[in-house]
DNA sequence: ATGTGGGCCTCAGGCCGACAA
DNA sequence: TTGTCGGCCTGAGGCCCACAT
């Protein structure tokens, strides 16, 4: 057993516990925030910080979500089967307590898999009792200590320790003909004590002192569903929510045990991960990929598609957005992963059209009296769809060069206008609140388009922009909003759907794939700054045939029907399907063949809300930022190393000879994580760097004191209740509002 | 798995789950109520019919006891332990159910042990690998089938089904020198399988179709605290009084799991069992027995003294019945005995004290101004103990012969004076409810003595009079009253009291023990209705020496402190300490030496209060009752069968030949085990019958069908909250005051 | 009556290379 | 490179009785 304090992260063996728990582990860091649900049900736990507005049903005290900061992790393993768990002390949130929250959010990292091991599935002859483990080879040579070949035949005694700091001794033995490793004398113990078949796994790792260490993982045969002899599921279940309500009501800590392979990634949410998630706009129809584990502890993506949103248990758990996704798999293999997931599950996968409103947005069904038509519908949609840019943003005078036939404004005109005024990108991948955003609007008389939207289209279009500015208040989204696909075509199936909305595409003679593909890239890319080549970059990281659109049209499912109907609510959080920046301009012709592989965030220049720019980067893009300059995108894997990575950013950023030496005082390299969390640059090993590099900060001394000081990286998010329907939305703004504006400024 | 549905009771291998849960394990019938305490945690859950006022500290939500009613029980038998447990679904009961409750709650008979069996503790040699099984002879003699001893060696393949179906072969051989019984072929399997270790044991059951069962029951070796890998045990136990106060709230019924070996007696209480120890006067000093399981499966008393009565957990559970009796043991194996009991877990041994409360009500302080002393105490205080007689009873007219020196009226007079009118004794163990008693009371005005009491003691026995109808009404005891022991000498050691009473004995001169002592009873046995002969019954039963009642003295623990207090509240709960009866009061003598094996019970006749019948039954001696005719003890040890029984019953209650053939539709007999199931006469095996025989009533057919439809058997107690200090027993009288009535008239 | 231990047999367990995928 | 098989050996498992309690 193993007992982390806060603050605690490297403890015996945690390198063991984190290789058995797997790739997909990510522990949240001691400080941070967790939004917990229970494992292997249909409900989620509650408690959030606007809790007296959402309860579940019949369980009056017993809030939807919880947000607490995670006191200490103690990690365990079972007795029996080593099956590896963390027990989390978890305090509650109090609501007032948002600023400690956020300071805190800054999580130590965590200690990662283990560079230097192999893990093996066994197979029937390495269970069998009639012989040995046959080693791999590599892993032999890699992990065990070398053998003395004048041996005949080479053979040693090895030695490992397991989670419960128990020995384990084998003969390592290296025969046969042709001649491999293998374990013998000692084996069938192991394996009959640890009871393990064919199909479990064995990992042996080679930690830093050279010392061999010894985990089991179990194949994901069905569990005897707990020992069920003292209590209910049912019981049990209700005893996490009363656990939790209870120390919700008294702001009193509560414990969980949390079996990340009996629940990976579900159980327990880093709160960035979640914030981020709400971000994401789902949608029938959506792209999206997955991370999995692979057999030999490795992940690999997979693709899919929504097919449905839906409440996983409409009665008892309604608008929960606790797998409330259906989706289909791209691959055949599909059988072996869920059918439902999360939100935060997901990696969406971008197309262009909800910047292309039109052909979606134009009604199916007939055109009822008074609804505006084709451009205006257009305009107004686009207004909608990103109110802030107001009619300075000059959707008259600039009809889009991007998309003839679209009455669509550029967004480069928008951008040149500003460049001159200093800004950075808020942090990759979390995005400044939208709050902040508005606060900062409001308080910008040249900005005011809140208050200020053009009512020269007529009632129809106040109507709307009262609608949208009402939704601006109330959804606090920052950046975008789309038409609420999933309360209006709920349980529509997508085949149908798909073919609607493509004879909806050919009925109104819409040349839309052969616009998107037509784009010639050179024409975009004069605008940028050094996009030049940074697109060279892409397209060179980048094949694909241009054509692949057509296989993308299905994704995007907004219904015209919903349009033009003033009181259906916009739903907030489309800031992964609307994508316009310095280098994003330029991807129009790209998503056509990059959508499969990449990724888009959207940024949001903070320093100067007129300033807004909105950025894509792919996986492999990793956005660099610096204070005072505009961000840039790299592809890290071009790099060999860190000194290589160090010149060419010292050279982007005009900082030659203050960047290159890692001890200079001048500026620090931190980068965020695949999990968040924020590091210093050159700590790890640089192909694990490449593997893990979200995106990378060039910060001065003081900014990295001030930032640990206050969490000032953006990890605040503006929440999106996405399609689900729920109304909690609301109250986040709330949260934020009451402070943003001052970290805002700071 | 064996799932029984309401009124299915037998099934396959119920037998051997009860033979593998344990002879102590008693599952409430379906149908039934239970009362339900968590296991292994010093809490105990909640929702009383009063919950509004017993509520549990920071769980605003959870009464402290749920009353419910049993739907279904699931039998399991864990998969890989066969650790068995029942799986209940719970039906909180409303309030207002409280007729529904009563019809309900006759249990069906439960599958008990079965007859054929046997049970062994493995050995070492039994376990090890290097041999088999060896079977003790008489075992094997009465449960295997017979072998063939023409063979050479006498052998046979045996077949065995487990809990789960299994099917298990054994080679059963007779050989060695000496020759004994042996399993060899198929052991080491089974024992390896099961993995059994010495110290755990097997059960072979042989059941009605000759087939062989096989069970296991583990040692109690500390079992790995469940698997911790999802849940801690506090969310656990959070969880069950969560799920029970939500079903409690909400009328929904609820499931738990309760595992009868982890948890014998105290986690499932049949509420009549409960209700029962609700009678149950609690007091420092208190004699009882309890019942434990032996090695060999069978059960064992184990004598013991309520050393202490204080809260397990004074801050959490204040008040809480559970475990908050501290006691010690008679005997040195002790040690594996608990410290702490509940007082439905122990068997009170009687005293007579109760009934002769001057010694105990004179006070050992002063005696303060105004309090009435010797004489007049004496009747007050029996007035006080028995209000309802009133003067109509004769304490003036007949001072008592049986306690010289007490005005203590003789039941016998009473009883002679009413012995024309019809009447039957109420269901032992359960007492007619007393707001019955007093609605009938009421309801006739030659015995409204709850009006009526006699004043012409002065104003003091006038303040006794309204405390005492003030408490009738109170309380709903129907039977006695006691002093509230427990809130005067709470924490009273046991020494320093015992000496205090004996000292206060002597000061008074009060000859007591000799008193008591020499009474002769034939003096007393004229007044017996055919008492003789029970009387000869019982003193050839019981020998021991008279001079045992000085160990006794310790147990009554009423403090004379609190007598003359007319606001000192009165307990009821006295049921099982006072015993006065046509029987009964023979026993003064007997008690002496009987204390320590006799059990005693308080009878009311119901049919009219003014009947009172007040008896002691020993536990052989049974209660036997007919509608119309006086209650009779016997002891059913004396008889041979069956046929011998019903012989004698029918010539003591005068209908000779309508009882001797068990098919006669004139009149049934049925009884009461000491589970409180109401079962036919002559369904058991009689040394079955003999040994759980609580109490017989004869009935007429109608009677029979009646007692199905409405319950009608006074399963209806008389709570009593001891001496902890709660002050929820009146909360009980409004739940019988409003349909008691009813119920009495049918 | 029954728990334990020694004698002795036998086959499951376990080490080996052959072979094939 | 490594999964599985047959050969072959050995000792744990298992049946027996003797002996002791």
């Amino acid at each position: 057993m193993v007992v982390l304090e806060a603050g605690e992260r490297k403890s015996i063996n945690s390198e063991l516990w984190h290789a058995c728990a797997g790739p997909l582990v990510s522990l949240p860091p001691v400080g941070s925030l967790v939004v917990y649900f229970p494992q292997g049900h249909s409900e989620q736990v509650a408690a959030s910080m606007q809790k007296e507005t959402d309860f579940i049903p019949s369980y009056p005290n017993l809030p939807s979500k919880l947000i607490c900061m995670l006191h200490n992790v103690t990690l365990h393993a079972d007795s029996e089967t080593d099956e590896v768990y963390a027990q989390m002390t978890l305090q509650p949130v109090n609501k007032y307590d948002k600023e400690a929250l956020l300071a805190s959010d800054i999580g130590l990292k965590q200690s990662r898999q283990p560079a230097e091991f192999f893990c093996k599935t066994l197979t029937a002859s390495d269970t069998s009792t009639h012989g040995g483990f046959s080693v791999p080879r590599r892993a032999a040579e890699k992990i065990f200590p070398p053998l003395d070949f004048s041996m005949q035949p080479p053979a040693q005694e090895l030695v490992a320790k397991d989670l419960h700091d128990n020995t384990w001794t084998f003969r390592h033995i290296y025969r046969g003909q042709p001649k491999r490793h293998l374990l013998t004398t000692g084996w069938s113990v192991f394996v009959s004590t640890k009871r393990l078949f064919a199909g479990d796994s064995v990992l042996f790792i080679r930690d830093e002192k050279s010392q061999l260490l010894l985990g089991t993982r179990r194949a994901n045969r069905q569990q005897p569903a707990l020992s069920l002899s003292v209590i209910s599921s049912d019981s049990m279940h209700i005893g996490i929510l009363a656990a939790a309500a209870h120390a919700a009501a008294n702001n009193s800590p509560f414990t969980i045990f949390y079996n990340p392979r009996a629940s990976p990634s579900e159980f327990v949410i880093p709160l960035a991960k979640f914030n981020k998630a709400m971000y994401t706009q789902v949608s029938l129809g959506m792209r999206f990929r997955m991370m999995f584990e692979t057999e030999e502890s490795g992940v690999r993506r997979y693709m899919g598609t929504i097919t449905g949103i839906s409440d996983l248990d409409p009665v008892r758990w309604k608008n929960s957005q606790w797998r409330n996704l259906q989706v289909g798999w791209d691959e055949s293999t599909a059988g072996e992963r869920p059918s439902r997931v999360s939100i935060w599950d997901i990696e969406p996968v971008i197309t262009p059209f909800y910047i292309c409103p039109p052909p979606f947005f134009r009604p199916r069904f007939p055109k009822q009296p008074g609804m505006p038509d084709d451009e205006s519908d257009i305009e107004n949609a686009f207004k909608r769809a990103m109110p802030w840019l107001g009619d300075d943003f000059g959707m008259k005078d600039a009809p889009s060069s991007i998309f003839p036939g679209l009455s669509l404004v550029s967004s480069l005109n928008f951008l040149n206008k500003n460049q001159q005024v200093p800004s950075i990108l808020v942090s990759d991948p979390l995005v400044e609140p939208a709050s902040t955003l508005v606060q900062e609007l409001q308080s910008k008389p040249d900005i005011r388009i809140k208050h200020e939207l053009p009512t020269s289209k007529g009632p129809e279009l106040s109507k709307y922009k009262s609608t949208v500015t009402d939704q601006l208040e109330a959804s606090s989204s920052g950046t975008s909003y789309c038409l609420d696909a999933g309360t209006i075509q709920h349980n529509f199936s997508l085949p149908t759907f798909l073919e609607g909305d493509l004879q909806s595409h050919s009925r109104n003679n819409l040349p839309f794939t052969a616009n998107i593909d037509g784009l010639a890239p050179d024409t975009l890319l004069s605008r940028g700054y050094d996009s030049q080549k940074d697109l060279q970059n892409m397209l060179t990281n980048y094949g694909g045939n241009p054509r692949d659109i057509d296989a993308e049209l299905s994704t995007p499912a907004i219904s015209s029907q919903s349009f033009g109907v003033p009181n259906i609510p916009f739903k907030t959080g489309c800031s992964n399907d609307v994508a316009i920046s310095d280098t994003g301009v330029l991807n129009g012709g790209l998503w056509a063949n990059q959508t499969q592989r990449m990724r888009t965030y959207t940024k949001a220049l903070g320093s100067f809300p007129h300033l807004t720019c909105i950025g894509i980067a792919s996986n492999l893009l990793k956005l660099v930022q610096k204070r005072g300059s505009v961000g840039r995108s790299i592809d890290v894997t071009r790099y060999k190393g860190y000194d290589e990575l160090r010149h060419d950013l010292a050279r982007m950023f005009g900082i030659e000879g203050q960047l290159e030496d890692p001890q200079s005082s001048d500026w620090k390299l931190v980068y965020v994580d695949h999990e968040n969390d924020i590091l210093l640059v050159g700590d790890d090993p640089w192909e694990e760097f490449v593997s893990c590099v979200q995106s990378i900060k060039i910060l001065s001394s003081g900014e990295v004191q001030q930032m640990s000081l206050e969490g000032d990286l953006g990890n605040v998010a503006v929440p999106n209740q996405a399609c689900s329907g729920t109304d909690s939305g609301n109250a986040w703004r709330g949260q934020y509002d009451d402070t943003s504006a001052a970290s805002f400024n700071r």
